[in-house]
DNA sequence: CTGAAAGCGCTTACAG
DNA sequence: CTGAAAGCGCTTACAG
């Protein structure tokens, strides 16, 4: 901890001027020369009197008072659906540490997926007067992207993308894609997939990646097989059961668009009395650090949470500079484990033997 | 969206006097008496004009500039081990709801319960000017609180407690007194912990409150029934592991005094074999949402983390008056489910059977 | 009831 | 190389 003081007032520029007998706009341009001469702010003895001094009495200038002069705050507003969603708090986390290495700071609020409270959350982010906006919650179609367009505010999405305007994501389609590989290379010709929510390009790339190359294997997949859901847990049991209760062949395999609903759906696959990884395959989405240490271990497509987020600082960053930029879609991965592992052989025997 | 036109340039109070042909500090005056009337800020007429000025260019104050006058900045720090924890992550959305509520804003960083991590966050916290902090991660014997006592800075600690200063904490003590009860009267005898970190009191009251009751009720609890760990699935799964690996009697029943380790744990314990909520007990403790999701659905006492968000940012506001606070512990509440539900005598069976 | 001034802490041309 | 001034947008006694 520096001697910073900051009892009751800080140490100001002032203070240290007239500690040293010289003018605060001197010892403003010392520390703000970056080259150790200070090269035309001052002499090289002030400007290490000056530096000296300011350590020393461990100045930090008031952020207030340095926005108010540069009308930029060096903040940047983060909206995210709900931060105890795991794969956003970890995203965020990858924004934190980005921002930080840029002396920006990170304001982050929850909307809820709600788009009043989107909204709302972003009025508050401009009211405190941001630089910047990262959206991680935007819907399909909504029209807050255009209003910020329109009042000139500088802003990326993340983690769900929105065709025209720059996010950093996972590639969700190649994820599709790879789940779709897997299932069919291990006998699969008979899936479903629990989609998530229909506003999120997250859940419908991935389903979309799904179904173009399960077409592309020469697979079938009837338009009820794929169930819409929210994200959570309790949203994956409720499409794992619905999808039980249905007439017709059960399904060999299950793709749940994020790991959290493939948790709850193997709960309500359990409970029918199936054995996942046995009577049913289950994938999940994210690989989560939770996927890999369930009781049955979850296949699932790993995206680059941290990666994710890093990068949208950057973009962010090169945006608010009045650049150009275009979005990243960023690798996906398949981890394959015991949730489906046994294949279709093993599924169609372990249900025929239930 | 207001018409709020942030494009260059905001409204700013000059703008609004401009208009009215009157001075900025009748303006100020208005826009900041409470009353419909503005008693002895200006006349009625006036007041109404300027309020409606301001409602229709979408005037909103700057907040740097505002801080610079007052000197408060209407923002708070708040600093977590990871908001990928979802427990943290839940405590924050309740930090975030209340600070809204009385116009303040949040901070939060991630310290990944490190020491000089959290020195560091809480510096660039106090440089950013915040009027106070909230701190998720006090680890005991912390020399962090102190200094912040000597430089004045008000705080509280939240979801840990520390003996001598404010905190807003689940019961925690109690919670384990909980489990023990429910463990002792379902037939257990031969219990083991896995406990948490060390440095965390939560880990440490749990498993004290536990072990209380315990002897209490004349149970035995020998040393090495107790394992430290980490708090997350992959900690647990060390802890069950170790548990297995010991010479001696297996215990019925396991108490994991965080829902993720226990989730850890009952990997392990499903990998050798045994059926948890048959072969073996296990109890969880904070009840997140995936508790009562999970394939086998985990008992596990509820800690209302909302509410200790929440509770954190009204103590912090009284600190902040000058105030002096007591801690709140918050009640805790037993989840009775499938992990725990065949108690001592399904659990002995299974171990004969195994 | 309203105006005018001072000042919060900083930055940045502009002189000299 | 260094000083002096202006001004970012606001608030708050102080006059009148």
């Amino acid at each position: 901890m520096d001697s910073a003081g900051r009892g009751r007032a800080a140490v100001t520029l002032k203070d240290l001027a007239a500690e040293l007998g010289i003018h605060v706009s001197t010892v403003s341009r010392v520390l703000h020369s970056d080259t150790d001469v200070a090269r035309g702010a001052a002499s090289k003895e002030t400007a290490r009197k000056v530096r000296d001094l300011a350590k020393l009495r461990g100045y930090s200038p008031d952020p207030q008072a340095t926005s108010l002069r540069t009308r930029r705050t060096r903040a940047i507003g983060v909206i995210v659906p709900r931060l105890s969603d795991i794969v956003l708090a970890t995203m965020y986390e990858g924004v934190e540490e980005a921002a930080a290495e840029s002396n920006h700071s990170t304001f982050v609020m929850n909307s809820h997926d709600d788009l009043d409270e989107q909204r709302r959350k972003a009025e508050i982010m401009l009211a405190r007067r941001v630089d910047g906006l990262i959206l991680g919650d935007v819907h399909a179609g909504s029209s807050l992207v255009d209003d910020l367009v329109k009042r000139h505010v500088p802003f990326v999405l993340m983690n769900r993308r929105y065709p025209g305007f720059p996010s950093s994501t996972c590639d969700d389609t190649a994820g599709g894609r790879l789940v779709a590989d897997h299932l069919w290379s291990t006998g699969h010709r008979s899936v479903a997939i629990i989609a998530g929510e229909t506003y999120a390009s997250t859940g419908v790339d991935r389903t979309a990646g799904f179904v173009e190359r399960w077409h592309e294997l020469g697979g079938e997949m009837p338009g009820d097989r794929i169930l819409p859901s929210r994200f959570d847990t309790e949203g994956g049991r409720q499409a794992g059961e619905e999808l039980l209760r249905r007439a017709g062949e059960t399904p060999t395999a299950v793709f749940a668009v994020n790991d959290f609903a493939a948790i709850g759906a193997m709960g309500a696959f359990r409970a029918a009395g199936l054995v996942v990884g046995q009577d049913l395959a289950v994938v999940g989405f994210n690989d989560t650090s939770l996927a890999a240490q369930l009781p049955i271990p979850l296949t699932s497509v790993r995206s680059p949470m941290l990666e994710i987020g890093r990068s949208a600082v950057g973009m962010l960053r090169r945006v608010m500079a009045g650049e150009e930029v275009a979005s990243i879609r960023h690798p996906a991965e398949l981890f394959v484990r015991e949730s489906s592992e046994a294949g279709a052989v093993g599924a169609r025997r372990g249900l025929r033997a239930g």
